[in-house]
DNA sequence: TCCTAGATTGGAATTATTCTTGATATTGAA
DNA sequence: TTCAATATCAAGAATAATTCCAATCTAGGA
C-alpha cells in the first residue's frame, strides 16, 4: 500500500520523493494542501495557488495534484458525485460529512482495529484502498 | 434512515410505497436492477430496460433512478469518479470492488458491529449515511 | 368526461475532468 | 558546456456523465 509518510509540518515539502520532480507548481500545490487541510476541490487548489503562481493553469493544477496522488502524497477524496477534494492526510482515515456545515472531518481509526472484525470480506480478499465516508450532522451540544 | 424492506424477491414489486406512482417505466427500472444485482450503471439500466419499453429515454431512466433512491427502494453506489452504480440492497452494507475482474461484490457488516467500536467519531456525530468501499483483488485460491 | 399534477421525452446545457498540442524547462551523457 | 531525450506546463478543445428545459402525455380524482 501506499508509504506513510507522518509529522509533516505545513512547511516541510516532500524534497526526497523518488522519481518525482519538484517543481514550483508540485511545491506550491503540496505547501497549500497542507497549510490548510479542509479538504479543498481542485478549483479551490487552483485558486490559493494563483497567489503566489498568478500563471498557474487549472490544468496545471489538476495534473500536479494527480502526481501527488500517485506518488502517495496527497490522497483524493470523493464525495457522493461532487468534484474530488484533496487531502494532505495519507493515514489510513475515513471522513465524517458535515450536511450543517459542510465541513469534512478526518475520521481515525481507533487503535488496533482490522477490516475483518467488522466486515464480511469476501474469503481471499486482498484490500488495496479502503474508502470510508460517513455523512451526517454534529449534535448541537 | 431508509425504510429497510427485507425479502425482496425479483419479482416482488414494491407496489405500496407512500408518495410514489409505481408508473411502468419505474416498475421496469425496479425490475431489472431486482433481477440481476450486479450494480449497473444509469447505461446500463438503460440498454436493460429497453428491451421491454423500447421508447424508454435515458432522462427517464435517470429520473426513475433518482425517484426510487429517494423514496429507499434501491441505492445509489460510488467508486471514484466512474458513473454511478445502482444496487437494489437497501441494507447497511459496503462494496468490494474487485480490481481485477471489475465485478462488484456486497458486503455485509458482522452481526452486532457499531460505528463507534472502530471508529473514532467526532463527538455528538449523528451518521446518517455510511459508504464503505474497498477496492483490491480476490487471491487466485 | 374533464382537469390537473405529475411523468416522460428528446435534446440542449452544464460541468468536472481529460486530452491535445506546442512551447519550455530539466536532466544526463558526451 | 552542448545536445538530445524527456518531462512539464499552459491554453483551449474535447469528453462524458448528468441535469435541465420545454413540450407533450397520462392517470386518477371531481
Amino acid at each position: 500500500m501506499n508509504s506513510r509518510l507522518h509529522d509533516r509540518s505545513a512547511n516541510s515539502l516532500p524534497e526526497a520523493c523518488p522519481g518525482l520532480r519538484m517543481t514550483p507548481q508540485r511545491q506550491e500545490v503540496y505547501r497549500v494542501l497542507m497549510g490548510r487541510r479542509d479538504h479543498p476541490t481542485a478549483n479551490e487548489v487552483h485558486s490559493r495557488v494563483k497567489k503566489r503562481l498568478p500563471n498557474i493553469s487549472l490544468a496545471t493544477v489538476y495534473n500536479c495534484l494527480e502526481t501527488l496522488v500517485d506518488h502517495g502524497l496527497i490522497r483524493q477524496v470523493n464525495f457522493e458525485r461532487e468534484s474530488s477534494r484533496y487531502c494532505p492526510n495519507v493515514n489510513e482515515h475515513g471522513h465524517f460529512h458535515d450536511a450543517a456545515s459542510g465541513a469534512i472531518h478526518d475520521i481515525e481509526f481507533k487503535p488496533g482495529v482490522n477490516l475483518a472484525d467488522f466486515l464480511d470480506l469476501p474469503p481471499g480478499a486482498v484490500i488495496e484502498d479502503i474508502e470510508i465516508t460517513l455523512r451526517g450532522k454534529l449534535a448541537a451540544s
